[in-house]
DNA sequence: CGTATTGTTGAGCGTAGTCAAAGTTAGTGG
DNA sequence: CCACTAACTTTGACTACGCTCAACAATACG
């Protein structure tokens, strides 16, 4: 499915959705030797304290990452889908910390740390996009930060909903308004910092508000401009270039405006 | 104040805890262009939205970036300090999407991005460096979602006086016991979330029960591993090398047990 | 010394959590 | 094709953590 032939297509198309990349690159980047595997759901792609010594590369699918807390509650701090270079990071850090975890049957790449920074080494625009992957993890994180501080339950939920359909778009798996993603309202929950229950509430409300529809595990927006000012959402913190190449329009920041601003000195 | 003589030393010695750099790399670094500046208390160094066309390095003085919700409530999705590239990201992104603050008053090095990208395509290990930089902040970063989303008031300031007792003596300022930032309990409070009120209570109780101490702007840790035990803390995250250049040891997931382990497929 | 900022405390409220049970749906094997 | 089971959703009653509003105390600063 979604043109999975077991090549790294994925990743390059992804990769070029973040820079610009030339010829040479692109049949760099296809070349690299990987290790294709099939993972079922809930499996895991990657364990925290693990030193693993290949980057993965979703091919299809969908994965999450995930962190424990001592109390036992687990967050989850991030959704990958197809193309997504989604352990880039252990190519330079030595310990990964969170685990990630496939969120249903996927096809997944292994390519070897040795492979990616020869890689970078020999095409600075690779190594550029890369560092650009990196940024807009950033950018993504900080939103979530964002998010969780100070957004309450429903309009945590719709912003996850807005991103996600987004996300899903650019990836060009779905369209905007039915969620493809497999997720549970316990795997919302997780995402969202709240509990199944409450997940369930908020959502039994967005439905009588017209807001979204559900249906077994699909959630269908029906109200997107409504359901983006709920969620605060703004697409401009994930940083996707449009067709053309150039970064999208739209600051962010509540809205353009600096809502509350506070005292200069 | 620092050795902050005016150039970008603090940068170098920031990086390096990164990254080994040769001789060459620093003394590129070193040589870079840039726009020495002072700034007040509260002042804006960058804001949401903005197109600047430069990266600033905080040469002395504490920094802190913040989002801003449609409600007006505003969230702090980082500190800076002493030696950080704050502004990196711009180089590589359109457009910014948080506010960076002066804590306090500082000094602050403007670089222009070209010559960034200049000397990212001629030093690889310097692109590296760079690279590695986002990829710790995106390791942190995920630590404050699990913090945020998962943590009740009293474990999340124990997390956030722990890392920043740790960043500030990795940085050179200050010692693990007494925190140097001028926090206020407002920002304390932004940062995890919580109303000042609330932050108030919680450090009553922590006083109480012979964790910290307080008085006026400065928090002194007590008893670290109670706070540390507390704060579900475990420096893996912030990904900082032992003077040896060898990242330290210790993994991180809830310390390094999986507790609550999810089904494996 | 006076004013602004920050810290402290109280009373009452509300959002989201907890615990528990019943209802649905989907998947599996007889 | 149906029975059975496991996973997921839905609902209710009760609890509690953290918020709001409000006043006052203690610092810091000009």
């Amino acid at each position: 499915m979604d043109g999975s032939d077991g090549s790294l297509t994925p990743l390059v198309e992804r990769l070029a959705s973040l820079t610009a990349l030339n010829a040479e690159e692109r049949n760099a980047l296809l070349a690299l030797p990987f290790e294709h595997i099939s993972i079922k759901r809930d499996a895991f792609l990657i364990r925290a304290g693990a030193n693993v010594e290949s980057c993965c590369v979703l091919l299809s699918g969908f994965a999450y990452r995930t962190k424990l807390a001592r109390n036992g509650l687990r967050q989850i701090v991030g959704f990958h889908l197809k193309g997504d270079f989604v352990g880039l990071g252990s190519a330079l850090l030595d310990a990964t910390n969170d685990n990630l975890q496939a969120l249903c049957a996927s096809e997944v790449a292994l390519i070897p740390h040795g492979a990616i920074l020869n890689l970078v080494d020999r095409y600075s625009g690779v190594g550029r996009a890369f560092w650009r992957a990196a940024l807009v993890d950033v950018s993504q994180l900080r939103q979530w930060t964002l998010i969780l501080g100070r957004l309450d339950a429903r309009e945590r939920i719709a912003h996850l909903l807005c991103e996600l359909a987004v996300r899903q778009q650019a990836a060009g798996v779905g369209n905007e308004h039915v969620i493809v993603w497999p997720l549970t309202q316990d795997l919302i929950g997780e995402a969202t910092g709240l509990t199944a229950v409450h997940v369930n509430r908020v959502f039994k409300r967005m439905r009588a508000d017209g807001l979204v529809g559900t249906n077994g595990l699909s959630v269908t927006i029906l109200d997107w401009p409504r359901l983006q000012a709920i969620g605060n959402f703004n697409r401009g913190y994930l940083h996707l270039l449009t067709p053309a190449g150039r970064e999208e329009p739209g600051g962010n920041e509540a809205e353009g405006e600096a809502v509350n601003p506070p005292k200069l000195s």
